[in-house]
DNA sequence: GTCTATAAAGGGATAGAC
DNA sequence: GTCTATCCCTTTATAGAC
C-alpha cells in the first residue's frame, strides 16, 4: 500500500495537504488536473454529488477512470480542493471589501456576502461537503481536527472584519469564533433557501449584521460582565473558544 | 414498477411514512423485521454507516440480502426507523423526569440529559444522520420540509419542560425553537466529544442551561424589548420561528 | 402473502500493463 | 501518465418456492 501510494502525486499527503500543497488557484486549464477538477466542479454544480459519478468526470475531461485516479485518489478529494479554493476567494473578496471599508456595520456586512457570493450558485456541492460533518475522523469534516486550519483561516476574516474597532479583550478574542459559528448557520440557512437569487439570505444577513451591532452594546455592559465571564470561561474549557491570549503588545 | 410496489409492505409510503407508520416501537425480537433492525442496529453502532453493509446485516438476522431489502427498503430506511425511535423515547423518558419535576433549571436538564442518554453509545450512527443534513430534498435531512413533524416533536418536549413558568407570550412562542437549535449544537458537540464517557457534553449541558436561566432575566427585561421585537420579526421573516400565536384563550 | 435465490446494473476504487 | 481490466459493494428487479 505504501509503496503503490509513493508512486502517485498525493502519495505520502493527508487529503488536506494536497490540496494545501496544489499552488495552483483552482483550474488551470493547461494541465490535466485543471482539466479534470473544472470538468468535475461543472458536472458537481450542475449534478450535485451522488450523481456525478468518476466516470462521468473522467469522460469530460477526456480521460479514462484510471487516469482520473492517478490526480485525485477519490472524489471526495476533488470536492475539498473547492473547499481550499472557498477558503482563498473569500479573504481575497473580504479584504478587497474592507479596503473600500465603511464602518462595521458595512464590513460585517461584506464578509458575509462576499461568502454568500461565492457559494451562492454551488448549493447543492455545499450540501455534499455538510454530509461530512457528521463524521469527526473524515479529513473534510468542518468540524474536525483535520480542519482546524481551515477554520482558523475561516475565522481570520471576522477578525479582520472586526478589527479597527474598540473591544473588551475577552470580546476582541470570542468575536472571530462566535461570528464564525454564525456564518456557518447562515450558510445552512443558504442551503435551504430556495427564493430567487436566495434574497432571503441576503435579508437574513442584513438582519443579523443589525443585531450583532445591537448585541455588541449590550453585551459589552459591565452589567452583564459576570455572565459573559462564566459563558467564555464554559465555552474556553469546551475548548469551543480559544484561551484568552495574554500576550497583546502594542 | 408500480405493480411491484403494491406487493411490499412500504408500497405507497414514502420513506418517512413508513417509518411513521410502524406500530412497533423499535424491536420486538419476534418478528423478522424487529431482528433485523436489532442486528442492523448494533452492527451500525460498532461499525458506522458506510461500513455496515446490507449483506451483513442480513447475514447477521440469518436472512438472505433480498429478504432484507423486502422488509427494508434501503439502508437508510433502517438508519430512519432508529431516528423515529430516538423521538418516542426522548419524549417518554423527558415526561417521566418532568413528572418528578423540580425548578426549571431542573427540567431543562432533563430535556438535554435525556436525549443525550439516548444518543449517547449511537454516535457514528449520529454521525451517519448528520449526513442528509446537507440535502433539502431527503426525507431524511433534519431541516428540510420532510421532517418538519419530527422537528415538531422535539420542540414540543423543550415547550413541556418550560410550561408552568410565566413567560411573555413572544418568549413563550420562540422558546421551544431556541431550545431546539441550542440542543442541536449540544448534539454537534456530542458528536465530537471524546472524553470519557461523554463528561464534556453533560458539563456544557448544565453550563448552557445555566446560561439559558440567567438569559431569561436579561432577554425579558423591558429594555430589551426593542431588539427582542426586531429579533423575532426577522426570525419570524426567515420561516426559522413560526409565526405568533394570537389565539391563547384561557 | 412471505421469503429465497439470483442476476444484472451502476459506481467507487485499485492493479498492473504499456 | 494513461489505459484496460477487474474487484467489490449497493441496489434494483425478477422468478418462483412455500
Amino acid at each position: 500500500m505504501f509503496k503503490i501510494a509513493l508512486t502517485r502525486p498525493w502519495a505520502g499527503f493527508s487529503l488536506l495537504n494536497m490540496f494545501k500543497s496544489s499552488a495552483v488557484p483552482l483550474a488551470p486549464r493547461d494541465t490535466t488536473r485543471g482539466q479534470i477538477l473544472e470538468t468535475a466542479l461543472a458536472l458537481l454544480r450542475r449534478n450535485g454529488f451522488d450523481a456525478t459519478t468518476m466516470r462521468d468526470i473522467a469522460a469530460g475531461a477526456g480521460l479514462s477512470l484510471g487516469a482520473a485516479y492517478y490526480y485525485f485518489p477519490s472524489k471526495e478529494a476533488i470536492v475539498g480542493a473547492y473547499y481550499e479554493y472557498v477558503q482563498e476567494e473569500h479573504l481575497a473578496r473580504a479584504r478587497e471589501a474592507f479596503a473600500a471599508a465603511g464602518d462595521l456595520r458595512a464590513r460585517l456586512r461584506a464578509a458575509f456576502h462576499t461568502k454568500v457570493d461565492i457559494l451562492q450558485d454551488d448549493r447543492r456541492l455545499l450540501g455534499a461537503l455538510f454530509r461530512y460533518g457528521g463524521d469527526p475522523e473524515h479529513p473534510l469534516s468542518w468540524f474536525g481536527p483535520a480542519t482546524r486550519e481551515h477554520r482558523r483561516m475561516s475565522m481570520a476574516v471576522f477578525a479582520e472584519a472586526i478589527a479597527g474597532e474598540r473591544w473588551p479583550d475577552d470580546i476582541r478574542d470570542a468575536a472571530p469564533t462566535l461570528l464564525w459559528t454564525l456564518h456557518m448557520g447562515i450558510l445552512l440557512y443558504l442551503l435551504y433557501d430556495e427564493s430567487p437569487r436566495q434574497q432571503r439570505t441576503r435579508t437574513l444577513i442584513d438582519a443579523a449584521v443589525d443585531f450583532v451591532i445591537d448585541a455588541r452594546r449590550v453585551v459589552t455592559s459591565p452589567l452583564l460582565r459576570p455572565i459573559r465571564r462564566r459563558v467564555f470561561a464554559v465555552l474556553v474549557n469546551a475548548e469551543l473558544l480559544a484561551p484568552a491570549s495574554a500576550d497583546k503588545e502594542t
